[in-house]
DNA sequence: CGTGCGATTGACTATGTTCAACCGAGGTGG
DNA sequence: CCACCTCGGTTGAACATAGTCAATCGCACG
């Protein structure tokens, strides 16, 4: 099988409501500026979320100061729904504007009970967390830096023109992230992460529009970046 | 926040019944020898898993013939619940004698449409396995092999003896698993997981009786190995 | 228009991989 | 029953790759 369908995460299900329909009458949202917390570590864990637009962090802060990025969070993604009591990471706020929906916990299990549609909805957002999870320690697992750089390409390329993004046909795609967060997310260094790219950028595989848009020339060239 | 804490699960919620419970009624158990394999890579996802004893890994193979270990199955661990249609990773058994029980889908999932506490159920067991997958990539996140092992041995000290294991008390935890299964679930070669261990044994971080038997003198020395 | 942060590039260093040899326990077959 | 073979594990030396330190650039925002 080929590394490519292995980071393509499962197509999503056709439902005969959309997801997040039925939970949808129990949404408060907010809209959150840049870098500002949704919600901190170890924060009780009242809440489901659901990213409405712009983009959002999970991360936590390690005992030597090393802040690693647990994972992104793109529009249409639920999180949240892994703790029982506390929030085991603290989620932020990428970018200006992004408004997030917030269910409260209790009552969208209580309504869950009574409606098994509600349920098997619940169900299928948390496989889709596992999934994003677990492709997620494929990219973390890869060896070399053009891989890990390729392969988060190639992550953010599928999951951004899934969604809205309204990619205009040869735009290629926006990124919501920095460097440095990039970095933090596949565990490299800012510096090792911007020679990664212009590496790539030199073999012809990306194009660089400034320093956010990145059009994808070889997808094959991408995916064969092993080590 | 302390990174012992970070790579600690959520204590396991009491129920009134046990995690299972309504389920294993569904249950056919199948026992495996040492490297048989559960299911294959795209195989269609018809049921459930749940570890009953010995040890199972979830993986995949990689382009460039490098084996990538996503998760190690432990005693009472679910697998399985994140595919909608096909398994996206292989299962083996890691050891002789190892007892899977499988819980048809379909049907699991019309018996939780009828019964809101099977339901419940299912969902403590699918967060069960997103917390497992996230501290799963804090421990890739560590930069350095001895943060990474000793993050491993914290996390398989925590989780075997939290099951069965009797592990009557000083006698340390029995690694199921090989040195190239820890190198390939690190991300490490084998031979930079072999130092690392010999590193820890040295400054009395711990004591290894055999090869696979690992008892942790020193907690805080592994806590603290990062970088 | 200036300031500051994000990004890039370069030189040096540290850390892990690779290649290779060796060891030891367990299992098999003569 | 013992020799041998294989596989898993450890250790060593040379090499490759990413991290660190440092300087510069440039775009965005005030």
């Amino acid at each position: 099988m080929h590394v490519s369908s292995q980071l393509r995460h499962d197509q999503p299900t056709r439902h005969r409501h959309n997801p997040g329909d039925v939970l949808s009458s129990l949404a408060m949202t907010t809209r959150y500026g840049r870098g500002q917390e949704i919600y901190t570590q170890d924060h009780p864990a009242e809440h489901w979320y659901r990213v409405v637009s712009g983009a959002a962090r999970r991360f936590t802060v390690q005992v030597n100061g090393r802040r690693q990025i647990v994972d992104f969070l793109l529009p249409g993604d639920f999180f949240g729904l892994a703790s029982r009591n506390v929030h085991l990471f603290a989620v932020e706020a990428i970018v200006e504007g992004t408004i997030v929906a917030a269910y409260p916990r209790e009552r969208a299990e209580a309504l869950a009970d009574a409606n098994p549609h509600l349920g098997r909805e619940i169900r299928t957002v948390t496989a889709a967390e596992i999934a994003r999870l677990q492709t997620r320690i494929l990219i973390l697992g890869r060896i070399g830096s053009l891989g890990k750089v390729s392969a988060f390409l190639l992550e953010m390329a599928e999951r951004l023109s899934s969604r809205t993004q309204a990619s205009k046909a040869g735009e290629g795609i926006l990124l919501p992230m920095s460097r440095y967060d990039i970095a933090d997310y596949l565990t490299l260094s800012v510096e090792t992460v911007s020679r990664a790219l212009t590496s790539l950028k030199q073999r012809g595989a990306i194009r660089l529009v400034g320093t956010r848009r990145v059009k994808i020339i070889h997808y094959d060239a991408l995916e064969d970046s092993d080590e």
